[in-house]
DNA sequence: TGAACCCATCAAATATTCTTGATCCATCTT
DNA sequence: AAGATGGATCAAGAATATTTGATGGGTTCA
């Protein structure tokens, strides 16, 4: 099976994407050991609601967060899924980048 | 020991950017197999040899890449280090991101 | 119902990144 | 030395991403 490359790589970059800015990077951290609400992580990581909302939904958008609702408060955690499906990703490059033979070729 | 946790989230947020583009990324996958010269990367590619030149400067200098001269020809290749160091990144999100416990908190 | 609260979304201004073509530099060949 | 080749770099424009403040929608509580 294909699986269409395209499909993979357009996917893993937009994952990529989301984790490529400190601010995104934060609220990770401030999710490694339990959910939370928006408000909190606002009060955590002093930044204005609007521009946390913005970051938590590229994140949402590329499968590493979920939220919840509870009442008024939505809470945001990591979704395991997504981080094992990235380790893989990275495991696959590492997989063959020890050891590699001399120039040969093969690729599109 | 501190070790700047800005400067590693500063440091881990230049080497995912580096892989959030699907060029970058197919740079990549050409190179899996063994190092390559720009020349047939271009070829491989199908892209203008200024466009690739800036895609490598990015990964090289996120330290993804490295380069080695031979005669008139620059090989690429992976660093199997800054894979290794990307993968461990990833596996400290995954470590703790299953099996959550309720809403706490601990942040900044 | 209305006020207060939590949060998403929108529009506009900025900032950053990417592409393209031109130019330059180093190396090799003759 | 002169030309040819492999690549880096630069400048300018095009495309994307990010920040900020304003607005609006859903929920709770009086």
């Amino acid at each position: 099976m294909v699986s269409s490359k395209t499909k993979d790589l357009e996917r893993a970059s937009r994952m990529f994407h989301a984790l490529a800015d400190e601010t995104r990077l934060q609220i990770i951290d401030c999710l490694l050991e339990s959910e939370q609400c928006v408000c909190d992580l606002t009060d955590f990581l002093h930044i204005g609601q609007s521009r946390l909302s913005f970051h938590l939904k590229i994140l949402k958008d590329a499968g590493i967060l979920k939220d919840r609702r509870e009442g008024r408060w939505i809470y945001y955690s990591l979704d395991p899924d997504t981080i094992e499906e990235l380790q893989e990703f990275v495991g696959a490059i590492k997989g063959r980048s020890r050891g590699l033979r001399a120039t040969s070729r093969s690729c599109d």
